[in-house]
DNA sequence: ATGAATGCAAAGCGTTTGCATCTGG
DNA sequence: CCAGATGCAAACGCTTTGCATTCAT
């Protein structure tokens, strides 16, 4: 996770706005004031991120929107390849956005204070890629989620 | 997933259930009839179970067993190791039973027609242990979920 | 007898949906 | 114009909880 100054980041947000809206027009879908808000925080955000928390940013922005539009266009989001959805066994689904340049990264939980570490291996993709091709499938999207415990005592994540 | 005679089964079935009530006497929890069905049930099926069908399972032995019972016995188990939930994106949570001699297998799951299997790869795993430790944690149980599709087209997993 | 477990029904919670209204192309 | 999008509220499905009753120890 480098750093990523101002300008990179408008820049990845525009990439991805546009290419999401290319394939909005395939569809034969609209854009309206409700879903670019939705959609460019969700970008300029770029994070695991729940319908609530989206929500609660969007808002900011535009006060007067429903979490039902917010769940739509998570789910469209979804259905066109820009975000996969995540389960941490809390009760709520968080999204990852899917920017082209990073390929799909997997998450390391703390078991002791539950925060989400990412990280992206390239032994272990290729392993999977191995294991599958094996059983003759194709891998489309995998779900790595390692819960673990900090091996330093004095460690701040020994938070419970 | 080798073959297993009946003998084999009852055995580990009845390894399992005793290790599940010798904690369950460490920590001052009780033995009953509904407990009792629904732990053998749940050991003896020994696949990833939903709530939902395991609860079908055991009222063929016990009819009048409540679902609440089924989810507060569940949660004991996930609570005592015995089980792991897991999300597979459906809605509803699916339970994993732990034995000792297996350890914690991961999944492969067809998007074409949702069926799920199980594999087990010591490279993948190994890989796993090197990245979290590199980051001085250490593992405590993992989830892996890969979504993948049939590379035979005739394959019958082609159903949607 | 006493704390734990059960069954039932009700409540919870995140998510989805029906419907009247609005809006973008 | 008119299919698609929105907002609201109601519905949904899975899971948890409150409570009176039953049971194991």
């Amino acid at each position: 996770m480098g750093e990523m100054s101002e300008e990179e980041r408008e820049e990845r947000v525009e990439e991805a706005l546009q290419a999401f809206y290319e394939r909005l027009q395939e569809a034969g879908l609209k854009s309206t004031k409700q879903r670019d808000v939705i959609v460019e925080r969700f970008f300029w955000l770029d994070k695991h991120i729940s319908a609530d928390e989206l929500l609660e940013d969007v808002r900011q922005h535009q006060p007067r929107i429903g979490y039902a539009t917010v769940y739509r266009t998570l789910k469209l989001l979804v259905e066109q390849d820009f975000a996969v959805p995540k389960d941490f066994g809390d009760g709520q689904t968080r999204y990852d956005p899917i920017h082209n340049q990073d390929p799909q990264h997997d998450h390391l939980i703390c078991i002791d204070c539950r925060k989400i570490m990412e990280f992206n291996d390239q032994q272990l993709n290729d392993r999977i890629q191995a294991i599958v091709a094996d059983l003759s499938y194709t891998v489309r999207r995998k779900k790595i989620e390692l819960y673990a415990e900090c091996d330093d005592e004095s460690c701040p994540h020994k938070a419970s």
